[in-house]
DNA sequence: AAGGCGGGGGT
DNA sequence: ACCCCAGCCTT
């Protein structure tokens, strides 16, 4: 009788190793515990949209008690969830996360809904989230791959330093490929996200304290460097820095903003105002700083209306109400 | 498939 | 200085 070819890799192994890695080093994350809400679980699949944990983990605390529930969120004005959001970045995203709430309350009376297909028709849920907080949250068995997870298995199995540029269709075959039971998914997904960001990182990767050392094909390969340089982006000077100092004066303000001010064409000085730090006024001296063009600030201040991160209000500009 | 979109901490 | 981060959306 022929042996059948092993299979490569041997899962069930992987499972185990990492699931008994992740139980003993897991970050004690609040949006983890057992008595988060889904709702809880959702803001934070929200914030760590391309920003770090520990940026996220005060505002997530103040955003959960402000807003315990989703019909909480989605009675206040898009503007206060902007607001709130402070300087995490990428502030689409929280218009996004006010807006999915009223989504919530109108398609599924107020309660955070537990499939990926429901997650996905979400506003600001892509097919990675989707599948995190039906995994996370309600215990579905999705396949959840993020930067970390691909990174994880570029190396583990298909002997790459670093992962393509973007997700592909072979990534995600793989991806499911590795899936243990239902059982273990959520611990699974969890745990190979995990990995990635304590151990398997980009820069300087902690093979010593890797669970599955043993079974990585990068390492068995010789680390390898990666087969392509990964794109920086630029930031000095461009309309995402722009549009960036715009915003902070914009949650600073407690009144509509004139445009002249943020177009730059009246004079700091005889604007007058509070000049101490941390008010307006020092933001819009950050905002002069940059020397932006005419033409950029004016671009960037249309750009903010169109997105509907401010509007009008009377003479001035604020966030949205 | 590519590009736009923030911001800060680690190296 | 440069790199990277629990991506999403539009073109």
């Amino acid at each position: 009788m022929p042996k059948p070819p092993a299979p490569a890799p041997d899962a069930g192994l992987l499972h185990g190793r990492i699931a008994g890695w992740f139980e003993a080093n897991a970050r004690p994350l609040p949006w983890r515990e057992p008595d988060c809400s889904p709702w809880g679980i959702m803001v934070s699949e929200f914030m760590l949209q391309q920003t770090p944990v520990a940026r996220v983990l005060p505002v997530w605390e103040q955003w959960l008690q402000r807003w315990p529930v989703p019909a909480a969120l989605a009675a206040e004005p898009a503007g206060e969830a902007v607001r709130a959001w402070g300087r995490l970045g990428y502030p689409r995203r929280a218009l996004r996360l006010h807006a999915a709430p009223a989504a919530i309350v109108e398609d599924h009376g107020g309660e955070v809904p537990g499939t990926y297909a429901q997650l996905l028709a979400l506003p600001g849920v892509g097919t990675y989230t989707a599948a995190a907080i039906a995994s996370f949250a309600f215990d579905a068995p999705e396949t959840v791959v993020d930067t970390n997870v691909r990174r994880v298995h570029a190396r583990l199995v298909s002997g790459q330093a670093l992962p393509s540029p973007s997700l592909t269709a072979k990534e995600m075959k793989l991806a499911h490929a590795l899936m243990p039971g239902s059982d273990g998914a959520k611990i699974w997904n969890a745990g190979v996200m995990e990995l990635g960001a304590l151990v398997c990182t980009a820069r300087s990767p902690g093979c010593p304290q890797c669970p599955v050392l043993d079974a990585c094909a990068w390492v068995a390969a010789g680390r390898p460097e990666p087969s392509y340089v990964p794109k920086g982006q630029a930031w000095a000077g461009t309309d995402r820095q722009v549009r960036g100092a715009m915003m902070a004066v914009l949650r600073k303000a407690t009144a509509p903003v004139l445009p002249q001010l943020l177009l730059g064409s009246v004079d700091l000085v005889a604007a007058g105002g509070p000049a101490g730090p941390g008010g307006i006024h020092a933001e819009l001296r950050r905002l002069r700083a940059l020397d932006a063009s005419d033409e950029q600030l004016s671009r960037c201040l249309d750009g903010l209306l169109e997105d509907g991160l401010a509007e009008a209000s009377g003479a001035g500009v604020a966030l949205p109400a």
